[in-house]
DNA sequence: TCAAAAGTGTTATGAGTACACCCATGC
DNA sequence: GCATGGGTGTACTCATAACACTTTTGA
């Protein structure tokens, strides 16, 4: 540092707001982690912490959720940063929250530096939560219903392959309402990025075709400036 | 503060992203001021600067324009976080960037702390800027233009009574490219957020009806969950 | 042969876009 | 009477949303 300044400096921290479904998900679940120091010691809290003196805010968000919980994000993006002076008792902390997709049954929850364990909660039962998590959850969840309903995200929550119904039982469950099958299938199969395998499956009732994501295609289709927003 | 930590604390800054545009404006332009300190002195930045210890982002955010430029900004949200740990050559430094509008007429530009000159520069000839300022304001652009055309921003950007062609006006200017006059006609009214005052205003030529800004209308309508989401 | 999920097409509606002419006024 | 900006309507296309039956399989 070649210059100083007379202001005492806020901490910054990220919070992490991770979902995560499976096919036998009855709902959307939301990873939390009891915290295991003061202060709300005790109570359920995003995972989270202070920012390093060397890595991006992406690094940051990234590196606490691996080590309070042992979840690899695969889908981590910017949602807000919340600043209000009096929002943590500690002092003044500024954190940057960030939204993320994870299959629950992919990853091994464990318990880490500051956190007595991680655990997946359904969003319908969510206790109370430290600082003011649950304003960020909520920030997070509209987020999520309203821009990523139909770009392909639900893809994070599923294996290579998969089945259409399989796909819009995840879009199901994220948005917390029932859609149309027809509909549902002629819209995704429109945006192109979804790839037959030829393989089918059967789970002893008629085989259903399996479906992988065509990345390359996806990226390819974006820089062409198609626009995969939607409503619900 | 009760507890203490062992890591070095980031700075943490906001800065503005403040677009402006009058009716005789030939382009969307940006506020920025000349930089009278260290790092990049001498270099245009946005205004912007550090974050007292008791007021939130978007106190600081409002102050700071203030003081660097005189200018009040009638719309502020905020845009993203940036974090980088090299974007700042004074240290680490973590800011936040907020997108503003505001009609460059109403205000008058004055220079302030840390600043030699406040200026609006149309965004055709941005000169280079101080830190990764140019990153932020590409972020910004993209966001007004993807965002917000449809939501009655413009409105920001025009006096308290106006023409339906002088609205059409600032929309095309912010988007930088031409609007068929009946389209947008139809679709800004069709809002219902506009109220004809029954006066008009004759420049000379045939008179033009004039309208108001109903926001007591417009904010009863987004309770409803009425959207004016629209693309260019 | 039955249960259960896979798969498939049509119609109606609303939004967006393209497009051209008459109107009222001041000079 | 003419130049200037104000003001208006229609037709096409495309996306969405609602809606029901047939097919394939394993048990």
């Amino acid at each position: 540092m070649t210059y100083t300044y007379e202001h005492p400096k806020a901490d910054h921290t990220v919070d992490a707001v991770v979902f995560g479904a499976d096919l036998e998900s009855a709902s959307l679940q939301l990873l939390l982690v009891e915290r295991d120091v003061a202060p709300f010691e005790g109570m359920w809290a995003l995972p989270g912490g202070f920012i390093h003196r060397d890595e991006s805010l992406d690094a940051a968000v990234a590196r606490e959720l691996k080590e309070e919980t042992g979840v690899t994000a695969s889908y981590l993006e910017q949602l807000y940063t919340f600043g209000e002076p009096d929002r943590d008792p500690r002092g003044r902390v500024i954190s940057t929250a960030y939204l993320g997709l994870v299959r629950p049954s992919q990853v091994e929850l464990v318990s880490g530096t500051d956190a007595r364990a991680a655990k997946w909660i359904p969003i319908q039962r969510l206790p109370r939560l430290a600082f003011d998590h649950k304003a960020i959850v909520t920030s997070a969840l509209t987020r999520l219903r309203s821009k990523l309903p139909w770009q392909p995200v639900g893809i994070e929550l599923l294996p290579k392959t998969f089945t259409l119904t399989e796909l819009q039982r995840i879009y199901e469950i994220i948005l917390g309402h029932e859609l149309d099958k027809r509909n549902f299938r002629r819209k995704v199969l429109s945006f192109d990025v979804l790839k037959s395998t030829g393989e089918t499956r059967s789970d002893g009732r008629r085989p259903a075709q399996l479906f992988t994501f065509d990345r390359k295609r996806y990226i390819a289709l974006q820089k062409t400036g198609a626009d995969f927003e939607v409503r619900a």
